[in-house]
DNA sequence: GATAAAATATGATATTTGTCATGTAATTTA
DNA sequence: TAAATTACATGACAAATATCATATTTTATC
């Protein structure tokens, strides 16, 4: 397994901001995991004891609601890392965390990364960096989910699936989602989901082969009210 | 002006993890503040060259929304530090704050906080778990607001307020809100909220008096679907 | 490759929520 | 205090979205 000091995903999260001592004791107790597609990473009201780093692969953060329906959060990919939250609070996770392809990720031990957070400000501040970001994101999506069409939300999720994690080499977006993922990243019943993006296909914003989607216009997806 | 190190209101927030010295420092540099009911204390975009500590009153922070239409994404009491994020992150400030009712609040300089942040680890580790927090919070509005009914929302809401600012010595919330904040703060329109709340009145699960509005039937509002 | 299971698709309909119109009550301003 | 403004209230209707039913297609399993 490769080591922390020259590891390049580090790079994109508040890892990088480690020493390198502090980074070859975390690479001496780290250990690598493996998850295929849909997998459960952890599960919402478990107490995790350390975080992941995302080598590769991308995976749902989602919460039950109380209708039984699951939403999604967040979506993590490489680089990303999991578990901040319920680490630095010291309790139970809110969340739950489920591969969307197969995964490689690193674990690191709560002892450790605390040892950190407790020693290194810069690192401290560098993760405090990384929340306030995702306090923003979250606050946007509220405002978004409260305030805007389903079709609307529909548009904007391709939108950033397509700007955030590129797309293959022929075009199509690269995070494969089955329409009960849209639905629960969007809000909404599974039907309407389908049903706005078939229309997206009608209208030739769109176009599919099967799971996988690309878009044909994105101009217009920017103009769905 | 009452000095940091022997106020009370910190004792709600990160800055008791200050050392003596540096709330000395922060009392030396804290300016007092005061705003009317209505009064504007940032706009979405603002650079903040400081935190706002809440010694009085609530305000709401809100974002606006591409639809025109603001909507409240957290409401701060006494004890409250506004503006943290933007400090962190360093950027504009992503939301507005607007006193809610006749506020008093202590204006801390950036730099003051800043130097802190970086020294004193138990401090940022401090505003790392109150970021954690209204993180874990921001989460769950989201969830609610994909999934759950307007109506569910405005009992939530009711609820929320009666558990978090208490009521006063006739019984009625505590923060008293027009209409139009409620629409904003469950993500509805105007009338929607005024129908709800009306309904709410008629079944005798609220009674209102004036603007205030008087939890008669908690439990029945807990079961509203 | 046949069969079963799951995912996608679509129609019909019910429910929720938004919008516009209009009226009344409360509050502010002159 | 009268007039004006703002907040609250409610009806009528339109639009958005959910739900239920039922095909059809795709994918997994043996």
């Amino acid at each position: 397994m490769s080591k922390c000091e020259s590891c390049i995903i580090k790079e994109f999260n508040a890892l990088k901001s480690l020493t390198r001592e502090e980074l070859m004791r975390v690479s001496a107790c780290k250990t690598g995991k493996v998850y295929k597609k849909g997998q459960v990473i952890f599960e919402e009201g478990e107490m995790l004891n350390g975080v992941y780093c995302v080598r590769d692969g991308v995976c749902k953060l989602t919460k039950l609601s109380e209708n039984g329906k699951d939403q999604v959060v967040k979506l993590v990919v490489k680089g990303g890392l999991l578990g901040k939250r319920s680490l630095v609070s010291d309790q139970k996770t809110n969340l739950s965390a489920v591969a969307l392809n197969d995964m490689e990720m690193c674990f690191i031990p709560k002892s450790e990364i605390m040892s950190d957070l407790s020693k290194n400000p810069k690192f401290t501040l560098e993760v405090l960096k990384e929340m306030a970001h995702d306090l923003k994101e979250s606050d946007e999506s509220l405002v978004n989910m409260a305030q805007k069409s389903v079709k609307r939300r529909m548009a904007e999720i391709l939108m950033y699936i397509h700007d955030s994690f590129a797309t293959d080499n022929e075009g199509f977006l690269s995070i494969v989602l089955s329409r009960e993922d849209y639905a629960s990243i969007v809000g909404t019943a599974t039907e309407s989901a389908i049903r706005i993006l078939s229309q997206f296909k009608k209208e030739g914003l769109i176009s599919t082969s099967g799971k996988r989607i690309k878009i044909e216009d994105y101009n217009s997806l920017k103009w769905i009210e």
